[in-house]
DNA sequence: ATTTTGTACTAACGCCTGTTAGTGATAATC
DNA sequence: GATTATCACTAACAGGCGTTAGTACAAAAT
């Protein structure tokens, strides 16, 4: 039997080959990273792996859905948040997805990019829960817009925007430091939602 | 000799198979596509394919430098456009991206998913030229605020979130047509470009 | 009429892929 | 101390990859 000792380990063991995977299927794209790859990165033969892992779709399924559950479970303790405005509930998303995209974004970007390699019933189910997402925060716009807080725009736009707007943290990533993240994200934040007030 | 007739009928197969491959790449990724997929979709088996392309890396990158080009044509002739400030110069290249984003989906997702497997010499003169692209950018904001046209803002945080923003059009792309183009193209516009108005 | 050129085909190549089988060593459980 | 479970290894698999060689046939050029 497994002791405690050896669960943890095994736990470790696995959420360290999970984030190898997925730094690589984002750097190299989910078809084009090899077990073999994966397995140089964590220190073992590709085979090796197996012990750990059931396969490599799997991987991608579960780095696909912990970072959509981190979005959603967010989104329902701000809808259930009675304390804001619709407006402030918007801003409240809008600055948790920019400090996502930071914090975490080879998830984010492997959420986003390599999606489209998820098994059948794991994609679609994927992009059901995407599109949920989208409605629930188009919600929150029309009710923003009704309440007067909000200025009258396309809700299905804005959301658009606001979604994709974050993906050029990609880059800041990728080059420029001189800017810190928390700069990054109030004038992200400020830039994407100020516009939108009344 | 190469009649005019054959001529034609060359140039118009080649591109034949460039159109398939970009709706491929995008579709597929490029890792994931197969010389005997893009031949299945033009009507060839894939060996045939060699009579018209080098290699399935050059049709990647024609279709990542010929849409680069797009953009650094338009930025040159906005540019030098005499008869604009800053912030309509601002807002017509962001109107060029919504466009083109729109129209040419295919070729504009290629080349910013797809470009990191260009082979070595091109992929870093693919981000060299994008690195310059957006500097320009951050320029013409600079003179905005300068003048007193645009918003006082953090130009680099700007062009990346108006040169992600777009990326939305994805997904518009993929689902919700009751939205028609132009007017999905004003909302954008309006939406990425009136908070930066002073 | 003959030669040249363009283009499609089949067959095959060497290589790389995700994954399985089987083995042995180490460590935890009884 | 005996047994069981964990885990990394080597070897190998069937199948897919991009690409090349060689061939055949039609159309164009001479």
């Amino acid at each position: 039997m497994m002791a405690r000792s050896t669960a943890r380990k095994e736990g470790s063991r696995k959420d360290h080959i999970s984030a190898a995977a997925a730094k690589l299927f984002r750097q190299k794209g989910f078809p084009a990273t090899g077990m073999r790859d994966l397995a140089g990165d964590v220190g073992m033969e590709a085979a090796s792996l197996y012990n750990h892992i059931r396969s490599k779709a799997e991987l991608l399924q579960e780095i696909c859905f912990r970072i959509a559950s981190t979005f959603t479970t967010h989104l329902k303790e701000v809808e259930a948040d009675t304390t804001m405005n619709s407006f402030e509930k918007l801003e409240a998303v809008v600055r948790f997805h920019v400090r996502i995209w930071i914090e975490r974004i080879d998830e984010v970007l492997v959420a986003t990019n390599e999606s489209k390699y998820l098994e059948e019933p794991s994609h679609e189910s994927f992009l059901h829960e995407r599109r949920i997402y989208v409605r629930r925060l188009e919600h929150i716009i029309e009710e923003g817009i009704r309440e007067g807080q909000i200025r009258h725009t396309e809700p299905y736009v804005v959301v658009l925007t606001l979604m994709s707007a974050v993906r050029g943290i990609e880059f800041w990533h990728r080059t420029r430091k001189n800017l810190t993240a928390s700069e990054l994200e109030d004038h992200m934040v400020s830039m994407l939602v100020d516009g939108l007030k009344k």
